[in-house]
DNA sequence: CTCGAACCGTACCGTACGGTACGCCTGCGC
DNA sequence: GCGCAGGCGTACCGTACGGTACGGTTCGAG
């Protein structure tokens, strides 16, 4: 069963928020070199309290990427009167959200982390970065999708095989190859495809899951 | 422009490939947990060995994962007498050899260790992994695809972004899912469903691309 | 047989870093 | 004013690990 985590904004104090921004930072600019005394000098705090508040390392690790992630917000879609044009700006959003987020530093960076983690027989990370990543957009699209499906504008038997052909649509390979660090892959450069991206992903996940399409 | 790396198999004396299999074997086992003296003792050589071969630490990471990524190797398809069925058989196998190799133990392990070392600013081993992985596909597939153009039996503009579809329908979510540690995915609930998934990720880039889809 | 190169095993060094201890300061309740 | 909790800064400890040095052994060339 699905580990769900939930985050509220009272779970850290702004000091404490402030540490995991320093933290995140840090994970940022300098990779997983991640250090206790870089964290403490960079907040301005005390190792002390550092292991006072998250416990050890791993816990620094995991309440930076928990609050992190949890920040990520996927816009709400009107999912009332549904009509055609409006469910394919639906989906539009959704692609561009998707692709926005995976190309982001952030998020390459979280990534990153969870999967170095991940190699260490450690998943929590990797449970994180799921469910707020892919995860969070599957339970935001599959009612759209199945919406869509009521009001006969989509075909398709499993909302799930839909969702996940409508993610490999989407990002393609665009997030292993900047999770590997791929320097053909600039930022600049993904960001201006990105419209592009979105709207050839949108037009054949049309044309194979929209009404008209074969069955 | 690319760099492509050649590795013969004379790169590395019978006894160098035994250490580069110990050193595999323990990446496979303990993670990125992979130190010089483990190494050592498990191929039954001293650590200055190592140091002489392979001059670092990451000398020896970056011969590991040299080695192993070019002993994956595409099956040669039929370019020839190019009829529809022969097509998408081809099309078949790419997308199997493609979900075969990504889903293996070796492939996550390398896959995640590339993903670690590019945490830390270095890109070498992801560069490989690449070269060795996506692009390899890539090169291989886009003649097909191009031939099967030629031959009116697939219609599309940018035979890149055509390879791109391919490879989003085919992986979709389980790559990266597998590379965070998603338990959800098991080796076997994933080898169970590939001959499924690759009929129907064929079945969708075939009414995409096919020549009587939408132009 | 002798010599030397290659290599094994092990001991060793230096450092980086996780984690702890302690002295000091600040602010707040009383 | 007084005491104390919370927190800063720094020093410190233990260990793991990258890298080096060295003695001993094997093996092939001459």
């Amino acid at each position: 069963m699905p580990v769900t985590i939930k985050v509220n904004e009272e779970t850290f104090t702004p000091r404490q928020q402030a540490v995991l921004t320093a933290a995140l930072d840090l994970l940022v600019e300098n990779g997983d070199g991640l250090t206790m005394t870089a964290v403490a000098r960079r907040a301005s705090c005390s190792k002390e309290t550092l292991y006072k508040w998250f416990g050890d390392r791993d816990g620094l690790l995991t309440a930076t990427v928990q609050w992190q992630a949890a920040k990520v917000r996927m816009p709400v879609v009107d999912r009332s009167h549904l009509n055609a044009k409006a469910l394919r700006s639906s989906i539009e959003q959704f692609a561009r959200d998707l692709l926005t987020v995976i190309t982001g530093e952030v998020s390459i960076t979280l990534n990153r982390t969870a999967v170095t983690h991940a190699a260490q027989e450690k998943d929590s990370l990797g449970i994180i970065v799921l469910e707020n990543g892919p995860l969070a957009i599957r339970r935001r699209l599959k009612p759209i999708l199945e919406a869509g499906r009521d009001a006969r504008l989509l075909r398709f038997e499993s909302s799930e095989d839909a969702y996940r052909t409508f993610f490999g649509l989407v990002v393609r390979d665009v997030q292993i190859r900047l999770l590997l660090g791929d320097k053909s892959l600039t930022q600049s450069n993904v960001e201006a495809n990105i419209e592009a991206d979105v709207k050839s992903a949108t037009d054949q996940f049309f044309a194979l899951y929209g009404a008209k399409a074969n069955p």
